[in-house]
RNA sequence: GCCCCAGUAGCUCAACGGAUAGAGCAACGGACUUCUAAUCCGUAGGUUGGGGGUUCGAGUCCCUCCUGGGGUACCA
């Protein structure tokens, strides 16, 4: 249950009850924010909105706080309410309900935190949507874990999640790639032919051009450009699949650019385009869209001049306006740095198609850099010169990929710790949190080799949870449910990532005092602190799992 | 030039317009015959880049300036 959601309902109808009663004036009355506060001494939630309703109600923040509190219908997992000047109002949860969330989280399991805020809308995301001429950049691999983790979120949240890819099957870059694999494999057999500063130029694209030459000889060299393209994506799109694969990233679909164009999506959409009148042409026959229309700096150009051929600009609007048709509620569009410019023009086009698009949402991330040692790794994208998701998982492994991706908000930068990510230390927010579920881990194997029976603690006396630390912990893991909502509404996964170290750090100062197999805690009590580090196991893997990291049993 | 992001403790970063701006690391001082010290407890550290404004209340909203990063293709 939310119980900030339940809070808000009755903190409404304190207020109703209040007017009607003629203590209050009578006005419409504002969203009522429940807050989670961050001082103890201020209860486990609180709202500030006596004080916003000061004006409104023109009376003293104070008296509206009074007011709203004796009109509170107390519910019974709330111990008490106190007014605060200059005007909060604080909720305490009592202890019985605090205890019985060792209840709630076995009785939920993996589902713990599990809300209903989606009920079952479509939702899709579309993440990675890396070309298919190179390896998994780490830049790439950031989007991947913003969008995969925010789908994990909201199907917590209830809703029918799709994790789409766009694969950009088509056009000129994909021509490059065909080039430079072509190139490259001519080279091999003796040719003297030279890649342009406009082909691919990693060594990825000799790998292929070799195994090729180990396939097929000579016997390649009169095919054209377009045979090289087609067998170097699908080979790259496979090793892509790979590299997410390593990191628990998968997608439902893959879309084809190409589709667009077989299927006359693109054709109907240009067509469209024209009808409504936001096409023209100029006189070296490009064709332009009218964005000024809509606030942008200036037209773009989607048919190009020499070849007649669209730019990028086209596919994606007639793929964003296949998504408009798809049907979905909510539509999540994850990108890096380099195509937030875009993104605009993109929407401009479906709404000049005739579409609303306040059903997408933009979440654009900022870059990554790498840092060793204490110092900053220097990369260039241009000239092959970067560090790809294989490369990285080879020297961390994926916990601290998925982790040190998420763990900042999406506006900011990620600087890499390389040297932090592979240290089993409390230094590495990973281990640390890791090693939460670990120590509950060891509780179970230490109980089992004393002979005990394993489900000794089944109807444990859960009242005599009562240590200070042990109800943080609890306190702390009955906010789930409110992070995964934070992170649905706000579009922002990195907000578990904190709440999985907070959690962890309530964990760990519970674990240190309250012991279950120790000569001086009486059995009644062992038996309710082995409920408890059941609990506990279960809600840190719920979270790993919500980052899709792994909940190791021993590290 | 224009657009986007950032500027908060020495460093890396949080903070849904609310209470004394918080964590981690680094620094300093403590705690292991322990269910894993891969941990805990404590101390210190701030004019939230500058300047205006709105508000009962601003790190957060508005204006302006400065600095850093990214983008500004008939590539995606």
């Amino acid at each position: 249950m939310l119980l900030h959601r339940d809070i808000e309902y009755g903190v409404r109808t304190a207020i109703e009850k209040a007017q009607s009663a003629g203590d209050l004036p009578v006005f419409d009355i504002p969203e009522i924010r429940i807050e989670r506060p961050r001082d103890l001494t201020h209860g486990d939630y609180a709202t500030a909105s006596a004080l916003q309703m000061a004006r409104l109600a023109r009376m003293a923040p104070i008296k509206i706080a009074h007011l709203i509190a004796d009109n509170f219908v107390v519910p019974d997992y709330i111990s008490d309410i106190d007014v605060a000047p200059p005007g909060f109002i604080n909720f305490r949860l009592a202890t019985k309900y605090v205890q019985g969330i060792v209840d709630e989280i076995l009785h939920d399991g993996v589902d713990f935190g599990r809300i209903n805020i989606g009920n079952n809308k479509k939702a899709q995301i579309e993440f990675v949507s890396a070309n298919p001429t190179g390896p998994i950049t780490i830049g790439r691999t950031r989007g991947g874990v913003i969008g995969d983790t925010l789908a994990r979120l909201m199907e917590a949240g209830g809703y029918d999640v799709t994790r789409e890819y766009y694969y950009n099957d088509a056009g000129r870059q994909i021509q490059m790639l065909g080039e430079s694999v072509q190139i490259r494999y001519q080279q091999l057999l003796g040719k003297e032919v030279d890649l342009t500063d406009d082909h691919y130029q990693g060594q990825y694209i000799v790998d292929i051009a070799q195994s090729l030459v180990a396939e097929h000889g000579d016997a390649l060299l009169d095919e054209s450009a377009d045979y090289f393209s087609d067998y170097a994506k699908a080979r790259i799109s496979k090793q892509q699949k790979a590299s997410l694969d390593r990191i628990n990233i998968h997608h439902d679909v893959y879309y084809n650019e190409n589709d667009l164009y077989s299927s006359g999506r693109l054709q109907e959409a240009l067509d469209v385009l024209q009808e409504n009148g936001y096409v023209y042409e100029t006189d070296d026959g490009a064709k332009w869209l009218r964005t000024t229309a809509f606030g942008d700096d200036k037209d773009r150009v989607i048919i190009r001049s020499g070849d007649g051929l669209p730019t990028y600009r086209l596919p994606d609007i007639a793929y964003h306006w296949h998504k408009a048709q798809r049907g979905f509620d909510v539509v999540i569009d994850v990108f890096g740095p380099d195509h937030h410019a875009v993104a605009p023009q993109v929407l401009m086009g479906v709404q000049m198609l005739g579409f609303d698009t306040d059903f997408v949402h933009t979440l654009v991330h900022q870059i990554v850099n790498l840092e060793r040692d204490g110092i900053q790794l220097r990369m260039s994208t241009r000239r092959g010169d970067y560090v790809t998701l294989d490369e990285l998982v080879d020297e961390v492994d994926s916990d601290p990929v998925r982790y040190f991706m998420l763990a900042r908000s999406a506006n900011s930068g990620v600087l890499f710790d390389l040297t932090l990510a592979i240290e089993h230390s409390d230094k590495n927010p990973v281990y640390y949190i890791q090693n939460a579920h670990v120590r509950c881990a060891g509780i179970f194997r230490k109980w089992a080799e004393a002979g005990f029976d394993a489900d000794a603690d089944d109807g444990a006396d859960l009242s005599l949870l009562t240590h200070e630390r042990e109800l943080a912990f609890l306190r702390k893991s009955a906010e789930l449910s409110a992070v995964i909502e934070q992170c649905i509404t706000t579009f922002e996964p990195h907000h578990i990532a904190f709440f999985a170290y907070e959690l962890a750090t309530t964990f760990h100062t519970a674990y240190e005092e309250c012991r279950v197999l120790h000569s001086d805690v009486p059995h009644d009590l062992a038996l309710a602190r082995l409920r408890f580090y059941r609990a506990a196991k279960t809600v840190l893997a719920r979270v790993l799992n919500l980052m899709g990291m792994s909940a190791p049993e021993v590290m």
